[in-house]
DNA sequence: ATGTAC
């Protein structure tokens, strides 16, 4: 499949009619520079995706879509939920990455002289990189607890407040997770890492309201010029990795025995009512529990921190959070349907009554670590996208020719012009997570904005900079 | 993304 093959549809809507194996078209958001940019095997994934059986509609891309594990990363897929798949490949390893906001009552002139200090704390206090250890200590009874329960749990043992739970995709907790059926290799993995940021894309960054576009929106989510903010991206660490591990391994097997034929092998699935379906999305949902009380006792730490600092008279509250890897069972097009988003955002409009009172569900897009997030509010139109959106602002090269391209003191360069203190744990982590290796955010943003998909509420700038 | 291989 190739670029000169799509169709032009809208402004930017590219669409990929068709062909072979492919039991629906695929539609790809993007403008004319993200279409140049693109890596033609998204194209071939989004068709192999489209292959996949029972797929309803379009097999989607976002316009941040880059190459990914089966499916691309920026790939969305639904399928009928009582007699469609699941299929790793359209979660990803890292189950229920994602990313947190949070806002502070201090603006940028209250915290100007203690961004060092704070990032310097956050730095040495919250375990991060490859290696072990985390912020709570928790046994194996513990630990299944929080795969049931997720961040409900630990604001129930006195870490957090009920606000963390409200302003939290699926209010931090999914249902119908079990942590008994998780692996003890999984669980062993996962007890020594419970609150870590890990690392890759992994962040956390400090940043300042630097432009409102609608002072509405931003009023409802408590935020304003200014206003300093933390953002955390991490997902489930080697607990959600050995869960995926584990499945695909057994589905591998499956594929295999009944000898279904895939146009990649990384596509395996499962029926969702098979018994290996109801377990793998068990699991899966318990590995996004996971994943929402890392960023939780993350979040925790950091609010601590400032407060701390700042002598009580700081407040640090959450926006909202956000999944970015994950599948979902929903209501679309008059059906109940599990979504497959992979790098990708959920996106309901406030017409859905899901997410916050008059909002909607919140979008969080953050850029490389030079170029800050912005903020959105998903439109009606998001029916089109299954109720989803972009996660960032994708990779335009990879982690290899990244690391070949960049050289550290040109990045710390950068930084510093723009007056973004810094820290990391890997040369190599931080040379592949250049500015440069990252497309543009605006590109991808003003894709949904011109498409209708979403309405801008801010953007903030980053003023310091953590990468696990 | 990931104790970057079973």
């Amino acid at each position: 499949m190739s670029k000169h093959n799509l169709k032009q549809i809208d402004r930017f809507v590219f669409e990929m009619p068709p062909q072979g194996m492919m039991k629906v078209p695929g539609r790809i958001y993007l403008n004319q520079t993200l279409l140049d940019q693109m890596d033609s095997n998204v194209l071939t994934q989004v068709s192999n995706v489209a292959c996949l059986p029972g797929i309803l509609k379009y097999s989607l891309a976002m316009p941040d879509a880059h190459w990914g594990y089966g499916f691309p990363i920026g790939g969305v897929a639904a399928f009928p939920a009582d007699s469609g798949i699941i299929s790793p490949g359209g979660i990803g390893y890292d189950i229920n990455c994602g990313i947190r906001m949070l806002k502070t009552n201090l603006n940028y002139d209250q915290f100007q002289s203690q961004i060092k200090s704070v990032t310097d704390q956050i730095f040495q206090e919250i375990p991060m990189g490859l290696g072990r250890g985390g912020l709570l200590k928790t046994n194996k009874t513990e630990l299944i607890k929080i795969l049931d329960r997720g961040c409900q749990w630990l604001v129930e043992q006195g870490i957090g407040d009920s606000g963390d739970i409200f302003h939290c995709e699926d209010r931090g907790s999914l249902d119908g997770a079990d942590g008994k059926l998780v692996s003890s290799h999984a669980v062993d993995r996962g007890l020594s890492q419970l609150g870590s940021l890990g690392s890759g894309n992994h962040f956390i960054e400090l940043g300042i309201v630097e432009q409102v576009y609608s002072d509405k929106l931003a009023y409802k989510l408590g935020l304003k010029n200014n206003d300093v903010v933390v953002s955390i991206h991490t997902g489930s660490r080697g607990l959600g990795h050995q869960i995926t591990t584990d499945w695909v391994r057994t589905l591998g097997k499956y594929v295999k025995n009944q000898n279904i034929e895939l146009p990649d092998r990384q596509l395996i699935y499962t029926p969702l009512n098979s018994s290996n379906g109801k377990k793998y999305l068990k699991e899966m949902q318990a590995g996004a529990n996971y994943a929402f009380a890392n960023r939780h006792l993350i979040a925790h730490r950091i609010r601590n921190i400032i407060e701390t600092r700042f002598k009580k008279s700081a407040q640090v509250e959450l926006v909202y959070d956000c999944c970015h890897n994950i599948a979902k069972i929903e209501n679309h097009f008059n059906q109940k349907v599990i979504v497959h988003r992979k790098g990708a955002t959920r996106a309901f409009s406030v017409k859905s009554g899901m997410g916050l009172p008059g909002l909607g569900t919140p979008v969080i897009i953050p850029g490389s670590m030079s170029t800050g997030s912005y903020l959105l509010i998903p439109t009606d139109k998001c029916e089109q996208t299954f109720a989803s959106l972009a996660h960032g602002a994708g990779r335009l090269l990879s982690r290899k020719k990244a690391k070949q391209a960049f050289h550290i003191d040109k990045i710390q360069k950068i930084l510093l012009n723009n007056s973004i203190y810094f820290k990391f744990t890997t040369e190599s982590g931080f040379k592949e997570e250049a500015p440069g290796a990252y497309k543009s955010l605006t590109d991808v943003v003003n894709v949904i904005v011109e498409s209708g998909l979403g309405e801008l509420v801010l953007r903030t700038k980053p003023v310091a900079n953590i990468k696990g």
